[in-house]
Order: C-alpha cells, then sequence, then structure tokens
DNA sequence: CCTGCATATTAGGTTTACCTAATTCCTGCG
DNA sequence: CGCAGGAATTAGGTAAACCTAATATGCAGG
C-alpha cells in the first residue's frame, strides 16, 4: 500500500511510460508496456483506461494511438525513479550491497519508504545526484537533467570514449561487465569489429581488447571522452 | 508482494496471533484478531479458514474456538517481528529518525526486505538484542528470550524498578513518555497514589513525581530493580 | 433446562489487478 | 482500393482480501 494514494501497479505504470517514452516522452504503445510490464495486452489497455478517466488522471490516452504521462503522471514516475535510484546508492554505500543486486530490491522497496526515508538516506549519502549505475537521480522538485550519452550501440564514430553509465536491469550481465572493468566513468576505446554487428573495446590502459556483443552495447552509455 | 510465498495480509495475522497468544502462546479469538487488525470479524474467519486448510497450514483453528499458531506460522511470525524491530533499530540508530516515528515505517517495511536487506542491517548494528524501546529482536532461528519483565499496570508491590520496555503502538503516547524521561533503562520509584488507581512515579534522581494513568502504566513493561 | 446475547460463521457482494478468448481497428501492401 | 495481419479493445472470468447482513452457536444466569 504504496503513499499518496497509488497503488504498487500504478507506479509500475507510470515508470514504464517515463522510461519507455524516452527523453521525448513520445507517446508509448499497449504492447510494449505490456512487455515491459510482463503483462497481457488487455490488462494494460484496462488500467490506462482507468488511469485517464480518473479525477485527476495520470496520463492522457486515446484508443488506439498509445499514452502519453500527463504532468502529475511525470511528476510521480518521477518521484518513483528517486526512490528506486536514492535507495539503489544507499543499498550499494552504505549497506554494502553488491552493486547487481541493488535493482531487484530498489524495485520493490521504491513502492514503500515514506517521505522521511527518502530524505533521511538522501542526507546520509550527501544528496547524490548520480546511482551506482550512472544514473541521474531526479530531484525532489522532480528535475532530471536532459540525456546526452549515447548507447553504445548506437555509436557514429570509432574513438575514444567515457562511460556514463550502465543498465541496472539484468543482474546476470551487470555481473559479466563488472568482470570486464566495465562501470561508469571507465575509459573506453571503441572500435567495430569484422562484420560491424559487434564491437572491440580496450577498458581502460588495458593492453588486450575485448569483445562487446550489440546485446552488451545497448546496456551501456557513452560519453565522448574529455580532452 | 512479501517474500515466502505469505502476503503482507498474512504476515500480519501471524503477528497479531503471536503479540495476542501472550508468550504461553493461548488460543485467540477471532473477536480480537478482528479489533487488533481493524478488520471485520467475517473477515477473520475468512482468513483463518484459509490459512488452516493451505497444504502447509500456518494456524490450527477449529470452529468457535479459536486459533493459535502452527510450528511453521509461529516461525514466521518471529521472521516478521525480528523484521520489524531490526527494521526499527536501523531507522533510529543508522538514520535517526525519531523514536516516536519508527514504527509505522517499520510496519510498512517489515513485509518487503530481502533476507540479504535483514542480514545487512543486523550486521551493521552489530547483532542487536534489543531494540530501541526495549523489546527483544528474535534471532534468525526464531528464538526469543521468555519475557521477564511486568506491565506497570499490573504491579504486585511498589517500590523500585527499572524500565525494560515502553509499547510502540502509538506515537502520541511514546512523545508522552520521552518528554517525562521515560525509556528503558530509566529507573523508577513507584507507588500507587489516592484512588489506587493511577500511578506517581519519580523517574531517575528526579525531585518531583509525576502522575500516570493507568493507561499509561499499560504501556510500561518493568523489572525490579537491581540492587 | 432453556433462553438471551455475545461471538462466530455463512452467504453474497465489492474492488483491484490480473487473465484468456473473441472481436474490432488500422495500416501497409499488393 | 481492399483486405490481411498485427495491435488494440471488449467481454467475461479468477483470486485476494475486504465488506455487510443474515444466521447459527454456545454458554451463563435465571
Amino acid at each position: 500500500m504504496p503513499q499518496r494514494g497509488n497503488t504498487e501497479s500504478v507506479d509500475n505504470y507510470l515508470k514504464a511510460i517515463f522510461t519507455l517514452g524516452g527523453p521525448e516522452e513520445r507517446r508509448v504503445a499497449s504492447k510494449s508496456l505490456a512487455e515491459e510490464l510482463g503483462v497481457a495486452p488487455a490488462s494494460v489497455t484496462n488500467m490506462l483506461q482507468k488511469l485517464a478517466l480518473a479525477a485527476a488522471p495520470l496520463v492522457e490516452y486515446e484508443r488506439h494511438r498509445g499514452v502519453q504521462l500527463s504532468a502529475s503522471g511525470r511528476k510521480r514516475a518521477l518521484e518513483v525513479l528517486r526512490h528506486h535510484r536514492l535507495i539503489e546508492t544507499f543499498l550499494y554505500e552504505v549497506l554494502d550491497y553488491p552493486l547487481d543486486e541493488v535493482h531487484e530490491e530498489a524495485e520493490r522497496l521504491e513502492h514503500f519508504i515514506s517521505e522521511r526515508f527518502e530524505q533521511r538516506i538522501a542526507a546520509k549519502l550527501g544528496n547524490p545526484r548520480i546511482d551506482p549505475h550512472g544514473h541521474s537521480i531526479p530531484t525532489l522538485e522532480g528535475e532530471i537533467p536532459k540525456q546526452r550519452s549515447i548507447l553504445l550501440s548506437e555509436l557514429p564514430t570509432e574513438g575514444e570514449f567515457v562511460i556514463d553509465s550502465i543498465s541496472d536491469r539484468d543482474a546476470q550481465t551487470l555481473r559479466m561487465l563488472h568482470a570486464c572493468g566495465i562501470a561508469p566513468g571507465a575509459r573506453l576505446r571503441v572500435k567495430k569489429s569484422s562484420a560491424g554487428v559487434s564491437y572491440s573495446v580496450r577498458v581502460g590502459r588495458a593492453s588486450k581488447a575485448l569483445n562487446l556483443s550489440p546485446e552488451m552495447a545497448r546496456e551501456i552509455r557513452i560519453l565522448p571522452a574529455p580532452m
């Protein structure tokens, strides 16, 4: 029974719409929401109708044309995202969790902590802006800096980069990346390999390059290396 | 969606049966459960039937004769109680919560933390045995020392005592007691006052005695003062 | 011993968030 | 332009955990 009258389920829909909509906040299709949330498409339609018809609608929804967050929906999505990322940071920094376990715990707890809890862990951590995966933490006011980084998988040119962030979705992947030294802040020298589908990357001042599959490359965001 | 297949609701029933059954684990009536949980008696009957008829029953239940926890029900109740008290301790010690706010937050979070979270906060706190209200924290194995303390309201003789614990039920009461210096470990000199219904207590080496209502006295557990 | 009352249980209904199956909508291709 | 196929929606159903109202139980006192 999450705070603010939203159920856990509603919060998850809002978060999914926010992340799938991307920075441009484009409309999101039912089908992709269904996949993201692991529910049947019919369940999505139902929920969206409910959210759109509420007294203070959290989404804008038109049949057959997808959904978008309303201002208040967006606000709530960012609150939940803030919770998520603060909790991840807290688990990592204060409770010494391994990095690949923070996501699952945060995914559960984000719905149930109070304002006070949020405020206290933020204070304890010195109001961090970035979580341990390299993701920006929305402010209390619901602001989040625009993404500047690009997916490694959408690399326009070969060259030298710095890792901005890594996805926290999959613990397995996270362990692999960790084992390769791939973490936010690490320097990368990237070439497209043979068939042009996978990547040859040299991490930091490592002597040998390693090969990254396109799937892996989709989990990594990079920025041009400074200087 | 709490761990171990139990729902939040089930955990709350188990906890309530445990606390209402007292140390002797006597059978608990539906009505008192209904009051404790704030639900209708009919809801209690339903739930108890469900719990008793499960493949691995969490309670022993006979129509019209109340319930008792089964071995596994008791085990789960103690796990939840351990969560609750560890979380309270953690909020108080690590996150600097005011004492009167820890209960409410713990009441929610106790259902959602993982084994790992439990283990990490316990380690961080040095595996405490006692929470900030003076209550014993069940061990990982599901053991809890037998209560030796008595309710101040059931005081057999006047005299000198040490406060064992105070109830965490009501934040308001907790603030009052705190303001009077009534906290676990404090020394008390107790007399029954005038009509024999309320209590005159002198806290520590305070010069003036204060008057405690019978309601207040029911929130305080005491032990004979050493020496 | 039997009745009255509190307690407990049954019956039937609600809400939330799912599901499957059936139907409708839209769009892009031939 | 018309229709095939995928996407979306509707229809109808389930499981939890509640509720209220109606009924049954059992015990305590007259």
